[in-house]
DNA sequence: TGTTAATGATAGTAATACTATTATATTTGC
DNA sequence: GCAAATATAATAGTATTACTATCATTAACA
């Protein structure tokens, strides 16, 4: 695939000045995913960012209050890419079950390549949201921050596919439970693939998570 | 339910010095099960836990290296906890299809009683494991971890359910992946039901978490 | 009664997660 | 081309966190 003409739009409230429009900003975000992917979450800091990007901290904070909405930044860029890729992968398609196989199949399979956008290693931010991103979402100010738009653009996923669901199967009652369980469930096996293979069933093929979830997906509204 | 004559035994390599056996022990258990769930993971620190059983923050060292082990015993407990409880569900039952209804109904409905063991307040650890589990297994330190075993007690009850659905049909590929999957989906939507409520489709009926699971467990093995 | 083990009391240290201030570039508007 | 605004750099400082260490006291036990 080519690099794309695009650039992801992120909700304003998610930073204090849009890192995309500088060149510190795009090192911002380009060294701390490599850095949480590297290092994990909790031992990333903005002083070890700081050092690898040649910039004071102090810098770093005029883009982001703290570590944590650096990371519901990046879920947020992630999720609004994939609602992007999905747009792409079900357009011009009168089937709604080719549809939401498509969306399926770019939900739980793992991304492979550095493929979109010039200062994003998607590849990375991939691994970032299957181990870190349930960090993003599951504190105590989970409330504060769903108000004010944090997790929109997983929520508007969600809801695309959802809908999707509901062309095939009017009547089916959880669209919105069938799809949550099908993308955090992929999550966790690609996860469980590289971590703790006894909890899964097939650790050679990694296709077997997308195919189990697409089975899943078509049994449960069928 | 009347208060158990059991304790639940947790790998002794989770802590330096077995909390179950001591009164210092019990109050760090329970009292850290009350912080963690009313501070959040994140803010919950030694130094507060000692503040609150009024003693130095030292002794709780003597226990457990640090809190992200303690979380890990929890979630260890827990699992073990859960293990005693499926046991006790399936026990003397003819039919595998009511021994897995019985399993996966305990597994997918959230705790709403402070039940069993006298110091352990098994509502509050509950929704520790909801909302801050993930944090437990999702770390750099996961490989190191889990070759000493931080993870067996979940493994157990994984392997134990997984057995069941093999019972019913031998020829199912992905008995772990449908049991994590129910297991770990089931948790989500609890958390979602709290806190992102337009993640899900029930925001009423805290059973229809149980019985979409439920039915998502049958329709795939059939 | 002496020994061991557990806890308490207290101190200290490096790192973390920030905030603040001032200086120096760079951009932009007129 | 120059002043004004803006962005970044350089530096310093502070409260909290996450420990580690030491020594005194108490309880348990043999």
């Amino acid at each position: 695939m080519e690099k794309l003409n695009i650039s992801i739009v992120v909700n304003p409230k998610l930073y204090l000045k849009n890192p995309d429009l500088s060149e510190l900003g795009r090192k911002i975000i380009s060294n701390s995913i490599y850095l949480i992917e590297t290092l994990g979450f909790e031992k990333f800091t903005f002083k070890k960012l700081s050092v690898k990007i040649n910039s004071p901290e102090s810098s770093i904070y005029r883009y982001f209050v703290n570590k944590h909405q650096l990371l519901v930044y990046l879920t947020s860029w992630y999720w609004n890419w994939m609602h992007y890729r999905i747009t792409m992968a079900v357009a011009n398609i009168e089937s709604p079950k080719i549809r939401l196989a498509n969306a399926v199949r770019i939900l739980t399979t793992a991304i492979q390549e550095d493929l979109a956008i010039s200062y994003v290693n998607e590849e990375q931010l991939n691994k970032i949201i299957i181990t870190e991103s349930v960090k993003a979402m599951h504190t105590k100010d989970v409330d504060k921050e769903n108000e004010i738009g944090c997790f929109e653009a997983y929520k508007k996923v969600i809801n695309k596919v959802a809908k999707i669901v509901l062309e095939i199967n009017a009547a089916f009652k959880y669209p919105q439970m069938l799809i949550t369980t099908t993308v955090e469930g992929a999550q966790q096996q690609h996860y469980y693939l590289e971590h703790l293979p006894s909890l899964t069933d097939n650790a050679k093929n990694k296709n077997t998570i997308s195919e189990f979830y697409n089975e899943l997906v078509f049994k449960m509204i069928n």
